[in-house]
DNA sequence: CGATATTTGTCAACGGTGTTGACATCGCTT
DNA sequence: AAGCGATGTCAACACCGTTGACAAATATCG
């Protein structure tokens, strides 16, 4: 029987980049943490990035099971949120998933309940793929760039940010009124809240849309 | 006279990042580029990363100049576009300039341009941070999502896109019926055309939270 | 069962990375 | 001219992903 098998190494893999973060994550760390030779997992996987991949497939699994079905917003909201979540679980995964399409089964999972719930709403055809497009950048593009920040610990987060409104804050104010002026306002609440918001905004305009064309 | 100049360094790094990418770009290839000893350059930049956001910042020159006056959404809406294409045209900087926060002259003139414009859209302070957020969230955000595809060439491009539609059109239509009903529909247009669109719809929604607020 | 073949784990090593510290050199100021 | 700080050079450190040769374990087959 082998020790190492890829269930157990994608499990230890992502075990591990959730402690020491994307940037931190290696095979040489990973190989520690299976108490086995690094090199012993490329018995498993082809490439590192092979591995990635295979992580990147197990964190999206589960994210368009029970969804609410009270409104097409909500269903569509909640789902949002968690893609979101689980790029930001993974930082350094959400770079792969970034580029190509989806076309692993969970992610044309997602696809397909999205496009099911823009149609469900009234949108037609060409409306309904933009709007799939408008949401899937939003939240992906949300993930990514708070993908850095998320692997620190809330304490370290929360200083960061502190440390950049009082960057803002320290500008000159002659040049730049508005960044002084706001400082303290920037970076308000937490990065999630600060997505919700904006995906809210842009299933208003969304919404909007719908009611402008079936009027 | 020194040899090397942030500024001299800083022009080599972009041409060299733009020929071999992001991935293979490294400190030492630069140093030969300049035919300079490698690390010379930390003479001139405390790291790596330091280097990285300067050349980030120096993509983003000018993005800021001549905007539209006609109304707040003009001014936005062109500016977003514009920061897009700055990202776009050097794919290798985006994922970079995507983690930090503005701390550099032109990024900071930006916070500052879009700030002012919500200011005097009538947003107060809380909101109108959270409206930057939002907006530079789905620029940045669609820019990565983009860059990848964004070097290759408009026919290839085009033949790209092809193969995604034809492989959605090929799912197994019992589960995922919308995915292959809406293939043809899927990427529609151009990518610049998609983020100008969801870009508008976040901007109604948005200006919606607007008119709730004052009314 | 025993012999063989395939998979799996171990080890050393290659070529690469960012970065640091000691040392030499150059240009400017006094 | 002397001194001094800024700049360039060099060797080295501690990592990284990955590969090839070899050993051990496991599965396969006569």
């Amino acid at each position: 029987m082998a020790r190492l098998t890829p269930d157990r190494i994608v499990r230890a893999a992502i075990e591990l980049i959730g402690e020491v973060g994307s940037e931190q994550f290696s095979v040489r760390k990973l190989g520690d943490a299976l108490d086995a030779d690094p090199t012993a997992i490329y018995r498993h996987f082809r490439s590192k990035d092979a591995l990635l991949r295979a992580m990147g497939d197990r964190s999206l699994s589960g994210v368009a099971d029970d969804l609410p079905t009270s409104s097409w917003r909500d269903c569509i909201r909640e789902l949002c949120i968690r893609i979101r979540a689980a790029n930001l679980a993974q930082p350094a995964l959400a770079s792969l998933v970034r580029g190509a399409p989806p076309r692993h089964r969970n992610e044309l999972l997602i696809t397909e309940t999205m496009l099911a719930q823009f149609r469900v709403a009234g949108f037609d055809t060409a409306t309904a793929a933009e709007a799939y497009h408008a949401v899937i950048e939003l939240t992906i593009g949300s993930a990514a760039i708070d993908s850095t920040l998320a692997s620190l610990a809330a304490p370290e987060r929360d200083r960061t940010y502190a440390e950049w409104r009082s960057d803002y804050a320290a500008l000159d104010a002659e040049i730049f009124p508005h960044s002084v002026d706001m400082a303290a306002s920037l970076y308000p609440g937490t990065a999630d809240k600060r997505f919700v918001f904006a995906l809210d905004r842009l299933l208003d305009g969304l919404a909007a849309q719908l009611v402008t064309r079936s009027s």
